[in-house]
DNA sequence: GTGAAAGCGCTAACAC
DNA sequence: GTGTTAGCGCTTTCAC
């Protein structure tokens, strides 16, 4: 740390001139080119940069977007960020890292927060959704992006993750798997909820060709919770396939399949959702729905951008939205029980 | 998104005292009880909530920290930030994730923006570091705290990464291998020359019981280049185990492994680092040496803290370190080359 | 094209 | 204990 930085009026003293052509010479609006080089020359001699809080102050712009999730440390979320920070850092927005705890009601207070002004808007992707969450984003002071549901007038990205798992399910009768059990999340949750609609109408649906279809549900969408929900599902019946929830449930199945010394793909084919890293590593690498995360994230992060940069409330919500799509790996491989060593 | 919100002075006023009480009313200091209630019952009225902008002009801070990595995808930097996170966010403080980019000068750019007054520390995690960022890190005009590399006069957490191979190298002789390669990332990074220097170390040792010690390295910490890393080192010699710099470069060398038919750790027994997830849930699972990145992220959060709360400049350098420890799993298990189910 | 001045919302002297 | 006032650093009218 050093002594305190040199601010604008001391630049325009130095160079001699007012402080309102020092601030456009620095902008290059409006100042002649003899202006603009004196001032600069000045800057440069005291180091001077410029203070993001005056102008903030000033502006009535912070050059801040939040993201805000329930847990940061999920693979998905992850790639949201990223997505979102290498969308708005070229255009000189910050991003500011924020948590909308489990509930809906902490949600609720993170969105009521941004009443201090710290962000000009924010990109969120709330587990669990209610009215009086929706309610709060409409009536929050700064544009809010919604990443999971789309919700009247309100910007989102959403995904069909219902479908997603009827691609799962359409891939896994293809392949001639006729006994499927689907290992979900938790039903109160958006995802958990979505989900189970689409393995529920996948499974109803006339076309459906399998024999038998049961739902086994995890305490959460880890690879704990989807090992142990994946023994009670294997014990309790006689399956050749299992649609998981996420990458991280379905490495949770595999696993218990293990233990009952089922191969997989062999005795058993497994799907996951979300096309994670983890379960493109993961042996046997997992088929996955992919839900196009990092996508989510960059539309997202075009949505708020053209509220934050200035017309905004005039144009009506937009709902984005980006399609499932199965990638086939090696845990649903139709070849032998043998796997080949590549 | 809704009208303007309410300043201070408009509660002032609706609560028709002054300017000065509303703000001690507020914060509690020196108010009477009538003034307190009287104010609060203004400020929710009007649904007010103080402008963190204006608050942070007039204080010289803006309660927030940065942090900053060149890939925050990486497993071991989302540790860490989900670590500071949860340490900086009880104490009111926010946290904005930047990029330091791959080179030490777009480092230095980073550091220097620091002069715009945004944040009011950081905590990064460079990959690489010379004499000219350091120095702009001494200059910074904020609290920096440096997770990697202790240098002198700053603050840092360290780790022993070296020490950390020799633990693995140690580990391997241990159980009987003798014949040992290492797969390290780039050379000219801090981790990538300690992981060096730690592996020439612990295999030019006296008390290296092996009989053959050969490095090879990958162009990046990535599985693909922890790949081709170990097809190149494998196809040379005749090896018993391999230590990556990485958990990422180990699940390439266990890859490369598998496409000769070597079972992992039956003909080649493989520990990586940095005792990742990833790591766990990979089949088999790692032995990896941890460097504690979650702690290294809360010992900075903590660093940091102490400078921007107030007395500051004052305290010396602390450099601060998190010792490595090895986690023993599946690829250097010593039981038969027949893997067990569980 | 340039300068003077107002004021964004807030806290902290300083008087009373 | 309360009120008055200055001023943090900046951008932007407004006059010239």
């Amino acid at each position: 740390m050093s002594s305190s930085r040199a601010t604008l009026i001391q630049v325009a003293r130095r160079a001699g001139v007012s402080l309102a052509s020092t601030s456009r010479a620095l902008h290059g609006t409006g100042a002649s080119p003899a202006m603009v080089e004196r001032v600069r020359a000045a800057a440069a001699e005291l180091g001077y940069s410029p203070d993001a809080t005056g102008r903030s102050l000033r502006m009535k712009r912070t050059f801040q977007v939040a993201f805000a999730v329930a847990d940061i440390g999920n693979p998905v979320y992850v790639e949201m960020l990223t997505a979102i920070h290498e969308v708005l850092a070229p255009h000189g927005y910050r991003v500011v890292v924020m948590s909308t705890g489990q509930t809906v009601a902490s949600t609720v207070d993170l969105v009521r927060s941004l009443g201090s002004g710290f962000v000009d808007g924010l990109v969120v992707s709330p587990l669990r959704t209610d009215d009086t969450l929706a309610e709060a984003i409409r009536q929050a002071p700064v544009p809010v992006v919604v990443i999971g549901r789309s919700l009247d007038g309100i910007d989102s990205v959403s995904t069909d993750s219902a479908a997603g798992i009827g691609l799962a399910v359409a891939h896994l009768l293809e392949i001639g798997r006729r006994r499927i059990g689907f290992v979900n999340g938790p039903l109160d949750t958006t995802p958990g909820a979505a989900r189970q609609r689409g393995f529920d109408a996948a499974t109803a649906h006339p076309g459906f060709t399998g024999e038998h279809a049961e739902t086994e549900r995890a305490d959460d969408f880890t690879v704990t919770a989807g090992l142990e929900a994946g023994r009670r599902l294997l014990a309790r019946g006689d399956l050749d396939a299992v649609v998981a929830a996420n990458d991280l449930l379905a490495i949770g199945v595999v696993r218990a399949a293990g233990e009952l010394g089922l191969t997989v793909p062999g005795d058993l084919a497994v799907t996951g959702m979300d096309d994670t890293e983890i379960g493109q590593v993961f042996r046997p690498s997992l088929t996955s729905v992919s839900l196009g995360s990092a996508e989510r994230g960059r539309l997202a992060a075009r949505l708020v951008l053209d509220r934050v940069g200035d017309g905004d409330g005039v144009d009506p919500a937009r709902q984005s939205a980006v399609g499932p799509h199965l990638v086939v790996r090696e845990s649903t491989a139709v070849a032998s029980k043998e796997k080949s060593a590549r």
